[in-house]
DNA sequence: AAAGCATATATTTTT
DNA sequence: TATATGCTTT
């Protein structure tokens, strides 16, 4: 084994299996195959750390690759204890796109783009497709086909993951339809028409100087193979949560770790992928054994989170049903702890009423070793939320939902955030679109397509056609538009050039603001325009954040050779990162989190609640791949670390009408071992019926005191309990 | 161009 | 359910 140098101490905390890992010889590729709780975080902060203490790599050389931003955080946090802010600062750390987003600003013109691109996100996508739908509208009405642009989005962002352009996407269709029999299948149709219209969003985003979320990717992939100095920097890669990679973010991976030559390691676990829908590839795994010869596999099997009755449900039929699997083991080093819960409910205010009346009670039970913040309810879709927090709020407790609807696909943010796009890319479409009617300024349709044909026409962006004619170097359109755009030309003017004296990004927001008398907007045309009001409040405060941390984490912004601007890394930050990103851990840890079974990957909570595990929520109805579902539950359940509860109703309003639901089939297994009888209950080591009980505890001390213990924490005195106790039931 | 009304329509997961 | 889209009118 290496010898430990002093600044190494943090491999003494390590188990066998992690310091494998740690310690595997940087120069050859590594899988790291790593269960739910292994401490895969740990293993891959303690690699980089070793990576940059014992083998003395740059910090600048290493690059770290996470799912979520979120991800990112946390693992900069963690990097800086081992190594220091200064040198963690230097890790090339973010997700893909962030990752892409940072070289394709550098290097914009290397892979022909402009280096003020616009990230342009899916709701905007959505807008520029049904503009090019409309013209298909008449084919597929007589086709008698409903497609609508978000279909058409996913249909090309589908494409874009598996690297299609529009080219190939339409050669691809030609190939298939001619080994087709059938002249009937509305599916050639289909396909016809978006290839069709993905050529024309093709055309209009370049014209709009403008990437989408797989663009990013793509170009990325572009820029890393076609031009070496973009990827000499790199002496190592590494890839966290493998699974969930798509085949153009493998070929981001080949792409950054080429000067490497394959000094590659991974995080993974096949059992986690829950993004096929996103066109993750679980044969990613498989294909980098191939691709990069003579790579290791190191799997963590002990898991540090959960509780042992957690995590009987991972050998019971919840998981194993899946033949298709690869048989892991993982053991727990912690007590077997309280049997999870399962209940049945008649309806969903039940549910979500037992919910809430059952999280005070543990916090009360627990003598407030619990705390709100401890408790997570896992959804398999935000909607579902309505009846929680409303149940949560009788109750008065402090819930916040993540991921519910996004902070910056808010109409009041869209508003304010295309002024700013329009000031850093005068290009952008959507942002033109957008911002010209806020507030209302009687421009419609029609004056907007004469001013685009214009600008085409005289090969000027649709912004310069529009300023020319508020200055009567050019004459008026059809319908006048010269006396209506006043407003909007002194507003884009007054901010440009606030822009270029440096101001900076809440600066340029605050009067904003001022200049469109937004508030006023606000009062007039939104009935809720006061939590609105606040939004925009909130903005301001994540552009001084963005403001603060870029000087922190990225080092490159001060680079003279880089071009970009704070309003630039600002606009980027708010397109690249969600909701949930930028909540402080204070904040946090006083409110129930609701979220959805995706969006908790990764993190982990004392007590999780998993509501709606019926047929139709859990597999989803529409869904085509029930295999995934499953790993999706399994994913929810072992983010709890002392307790699970499950539920299910008889009948939820979904819609207008309420329908009656059965319980999951994940879990109906249970049921029918139970049908088998008691001799097979005795002799099946994972009978499902010692799985979950319908009782809840009551914690006894002995009970309380094994909670406590899985989550290192100092027990209540019976004392507290007790007090508790009787305050509950006085109120 | 914008407001008002009617009808359908479909309910996921996210960088 | 309530939202969203499309149609009509002013």
């Amino acid at each position: 084994m290496a010898p430990q140098t002093p600044g190494e101490t943090f491999l003494r905390s390590l188990n066998a299996a992690q310091l494998q890992a740690v310690l595997h010889d940087p120069a050859s590729p590594l899988q790291i195959l790593a269960g739910p709780g292994s401490g895969k975080t740990k293993v891959l902060t303690s690699r980089v750390a070793y990576l940059i203490l014992h083998h003395l790599l740059p910090p600048s050389s290493i690059c770290a690759v996470t799912f979520t931003n979120k991800a990112a955080t946390e693992m900069r946090e963690r990097l800086s204890k081992l190594i220091g802010k200064q040198r963690m600062a230097e890790v090339r750390m973010g997700t893909f796109h962030a990752l892409c987003a940072l070289y394709l600003r550098k290097f914009s013109r290397v892979v022909g783009i402009e280096p003020n691109f616009t990230v342009c996100d899916a709701e905007e996508s959505k807008k520029i497709i049904s503009g090019f739908l409309k013209h298909h509208k008449d084919f597929l009405s007589s086709k008698d086909i409903n497609l609508k642009d978000g279909a058409v989005l996913s249909y090309i962002s589908r494409a874009k993951a598996k690297g299609l352009s529009a080219k190939d996407f339409i050669a691809e269709h030609k190939a298939t339809k001619d080994h087709r029999s059938s002249d009937f299948d509305p599916q050639d149709d289909i396909q016809h028409v978006v290839g069709n219209v993905y050529q024309q969003y093709e055309k209009a985003l370049r014209q709009s100087s403008s990437l989408d979320f797989d663009d990013l990717l793509l170009f990325g992939v572009k820029l890393f193979t076609e031009h070496p100095p973009a990827t000499s920097w790199c002496r190592h890669v590494l890839v966290d949560e493998f699974q969930d990679t798509n085949v153009t973010q493998y070929e981001l991976l080949r792409a950054i770790a080429a000067p490497t030559k394959g000094c590659v390691t991974i995080v993974g676990d096949p059992d986690q992928s829950i993004y096929g829908w996103r066109s993750a590839e679980v044969g990613n795994l498989a294909k980098m054994r191939k691709d990069f010869v003579g790579t290791t596999q190191i799997f963590l099997e002990e898991n540090y989170r959960s509780t042992g009755s957690i995590l009987k449900a991972r050998d019971s039929d919840l998981v194993s049903e899946d033949k298709s699997r690869i048989p892991k083991t993982l053991l727990t080093s912690h007590p077997s702890g309280t049997t999870p819960v399962l209940r049945s409910f008649s309806s969903e205010q039940a549910e979500a009423n037992f919910i809430a009346v059952e999280i005070k009670r543990l916090v009360a039970f627990m003598g407030g070793v619990l705390r709100w913040g401890d408790f997570a309810i896992l959804l398999r879709f935000s909607a579902l939320s309505r009846a929680i927090e409303s149940a949560l709020q009788k109750e008065a407790i402090p819930s916040a939902v993540l991921g519910g609807h996004k902070f910056f696909e808010r109409q009041e943010i869209k508003d304010i955030l295309a002024y700013l796009q329009l000031i850093d890319n005068p290009s952008f479409m959507p942002a033109l679109t957008r911002a010209i009617n806020v507030p209302s300024r009687g421009i419609g349709e029609k004056s907007l397509e004469a001013l685009i044909s214009r600008a085409a026409k005289t090969k000027i962006s649709p912004l310069e056609a529009i300023e020319r004619i508020h200055d009567a170097v050019q004459p008026d359109i059809k319908p006048a538009v010269k006396h209506k755009v006043g407003s909007f030309v002194r507003t884009v003017r007054a901010l440009r050039t606030l822009a270029t004296e440096g101001a900076s990004p809440p600066d340029l927001i605050q009067r904003l603001l001022q200049l469109i008398e937004y508030e006023n907007h606000l009062k007039r045309t939104q009935p809720e325009w006061e939590s609105r009001w606040e939004n925009v409040q909130e903005l301001i405060t994540f552009a001084s954040d963005v403001e603060h941390d870029v000087n922190l984490s990225n080092p490159d912004a001060a680079d003279a050779s880089s071009s970009d601007t704070p309003l630039r890394l600002f606009l980027q930050a708010s397109m690249l990162s969600s909701e949930g990103d930028n909540q402080s851990e204070e904040d946090s840890k006083e409110k129930v989190t609701i979220t959805t079974c995706h969006a908790a990957k990764g993190l982990e909570w004392p007590v999780v609640i998993i509501p709606a595990v019926e047929q139709g929520t859990f597999p989803f109805y529409r869904t085509d791949d029930v295999q995934e579902e499953r790993r999706l539950l399994y994913v929810a359940c072992t983010r709890a670390q002392s307790l699970l509860y499950l539920s299910h109703v008889s009948k939820r309003q979904v819609g207008g009408e309420t329908k009656p639901k059965d319980i999951s089939e994940f879990i109906s297994a249970a049921t029918k071992e139970h049908s088998v009888g008691f001799f097979r209950a005795l002799h099946s080591s994972s009978s499902l019926i010692n799985i979950f009980t319908a009782r809840t505890s009551q914690f006894s001390t002995p009970e309380r005191a094994v909670i406590s213990r899985v989550l290192g924490r100092v027990d209540a005195s019976e004392v507290e309990v007790a007090r508790r106790v009787a305050e509950l039931y006085v109120a």
